[in-house]
DNA sequence: CATGAATGAGCCTTCATTCAT
DNA sequence: AATGAATGAAGGCTCATTCAT
């Protein structure tokens, strides 16, 4: 078989790459419980079944292993996209499966999503590291569809990618956000769908919107009143 | 009139009550700046021209000086909502009208908005803060107007008030946390239009979609209750 | 009539020895409570019904407040032991006063008893104060009976006063020390008498002890285990 | 013989174990020297050599540390009056060596005596530490002599062994307080003989008083077992 | 390589004390 | 005379980080 699975992801690095990858995610579970000051690098340390020098092998700081955290996880999310999205046809559909993928990705890595939106987006220091092009990478994707859609002509001519943008992206951490500090909604991909059926309204033609097939129930209203 | 304005809002406190707000806005300014856990109380205190032992008269801990931080300016907030509520017909006029509010507030508290989006949010335990029941209380506000514009017949009648709430809260907050990480939009209100004319679309009754020139057909004549 | 009781002792004082004393009685009531260190300015303000300002009108410091503790109380048992040796005859007799007087003293003032047993005696900055001069004092009625004992006849020639009042002003402080901290005995007085019979011992010629009252029940004993 | 000697005691200990000791001789060094809340961790580590930081990987916290203090010494106290007890015979020798031992002790630990007897014992929650716990098995020592002395018919018959300790370890203490806080008397060992001398006068039975020379008659030609 | 052990640096928090009213 | 209000000064404790083994 050529593409490796999850699984045995770490079958195949090397004994000191798999330390690292053994920190990373110690660190993400400690950040994530403790946040980025009250964890302590000797509870990663123990968590990770290391001593906390060992992590001064690997990380030159405790900043620089919590930015570092991103790093190959949103190399595989990316991975993942361009995987499916080659097979997939049709702006809605491209915008649908990246939705999809996103929160799925999230829901399977809870700690490293709380670290990332809980945590990383909200310091200024992130943003000039190699972790944040990588994040900027996966938004390209999303940039990219968005652009093709209304070069096609699928989309309205009048978007403002950006704003679509700032639209999807918060929106879905928002919600994100939400089920990681309350636990509501108990599942992501379960708000996958009512998001999507209603974002989309922003991306489609105006005169498609009745017989668009995701918006099959939507009965036109009598009047307004005035 | 008698009532104080906001401008000599602190002309009439006590002085106690104004070193308390002193505090507070010192508070917001470090915090802001530096993140919760950089912040200094000595940087706070020198920040509020006064001591460190003071900020202890008011506050109990450097994390309850955080958790205040919001309770009075969004007790404002709300007042601010409440007033120019009354004076709005029409749920898509009000929903324009929260949101500009809500942008408008932020761009002129940065400082307080940088606290609040970027510390207190991903706090786990402000949730249980008098603050945060202020925020609650806001975002009633928000929830009455697209309960009672579905009622009325004015949106949509199957939208799902929680998940147009997190779209427009989330986006919000999101280009506001660009602005307050990258200087980007460099106007709150400029991005509130275009932000309004995309989300607008989330409530409206299909059929309404094309050309309907948004916010004039709500407002009648006068629009402003006496 | 003459001699003033306790109960209406303040009464003839000026306003400002009374809230001296008031302040005194709250002081020892908290530092007995609390130990020096632990006690504050601002507790013993609450206790003594004043404000922190004012304590520092009376006592130059915290420490010259707990120093300043002893002074009226030595005084007074000072004059309750001469006033009561007085009408008593006999060094026995005066010890026996001496000792009962000193622990119902104890017993009736037990958060200054605290202070002066736990705290007091075992700083060294104490013995150079007023206070201490008047605890000498009081030490000396001790060490005049033993003197006069000694030369009267009535006590062995043999022993040494300063040994002698080692042992029973260190065996009254050990006694009322564990009533303090683990509230055993129940009662000091309860235990006066015990402790005399056994400490009288030390003081009576040897020929006097098959007949000394305190001692009938003496049965001889039989040998000694090689 | 191969058991190490007390002298080269700290000779086989682990580095860990050694560098603990220090840091209880420092704080036993600061702690006599400044009272509790006088001593600073900064000084108590300075005088240790080591760093401020290194005593919190041995002891929790400050109290921790001076509650540590008697816990190995009182160990060793303990081991020494097994041993010489093991070799004495006679209910009256043995409290005396338990006095000789336990004065001679003190002197030649003046810092720890001045922490136990100047703070230690009149902390309540002292008496709830594993220290403690130890200084009760030194006082069961005692107590075992005073009720064998009984039992043997050797002490009087109607002492109260609770007093008889608290005249003895009351008047021992009142002592030493006063060796530590005013340097009188210059010798504790001299001090012993006298004390003994007139303490005794409290165990022995009536008729043996007049004449009877203390110590020689309990002393069997070798008095040492084997 | 891996790590046990050691520490320098720094901050929150507390009060005794002062002073203007 | 009395006090509310303000603060300077100080110390316990914590960790990120280093380094010898």
């Amino acid at each position: 078989m050529q593409r490796e699975t999850v699984g045995d992801y770490m079958a195949g690095l090397e004994k000191s790459e798999a330390r690292k990858i053994k920190i990373l995610e110690g660190a993400a579970k400690v950040f994530s419980k403790k946040g980025f000051q009250d964890a302590t690098i000797s509870e990663i340390a123990k968590t990770s079944r290391t001593s906390e020098a060992s992590i001064y092998d690997y990380f030159t700081t405790k900043e620089n292993l919590l930015f570092s955290i991103p790093l190959e996880l949103m190399r595989q999310l990316y991975e993942v996209m361009e995987y499916h999205l080659k097979l997939i046809r049709g702006s809605i559909n491209r915008v649908y499966a990246v939705m999809n993928i996103q929160l799925l990705f999230y829901q399977e890595h809870p700690e490293f999503t709380a670290v990332l939106l809980l945590i990383l987006k909200h310091n200024r220091k992130f943003i000039d590291t190699e972790s944040h092009k990588e994040i900027r990478k996966n938004l390209r994707i999303f940039d990219q569809i968005i652009e093709e859609g209304i070069q096609s002509g699928e989309f309205r001519q009048n978007i403002n990618p950006y704003y679509v943008r700032s639209i999807f992206i918060g929106t879905m951490e928002h919600i994100v956000i939400n089920w990681l500090m309350v636990g509501n909604p108990k599942n992501l991909t379960d708000a996958s769908d009512q998001l999507f059926d209603m974002c989309v309204r922003l991306l489609q033609k105006d005169e498609k919107l009745p017989g668009c097939p995701l918006m099959t129930d939507h009965l036109p209203g009598s009047g307004i009143e005035g």
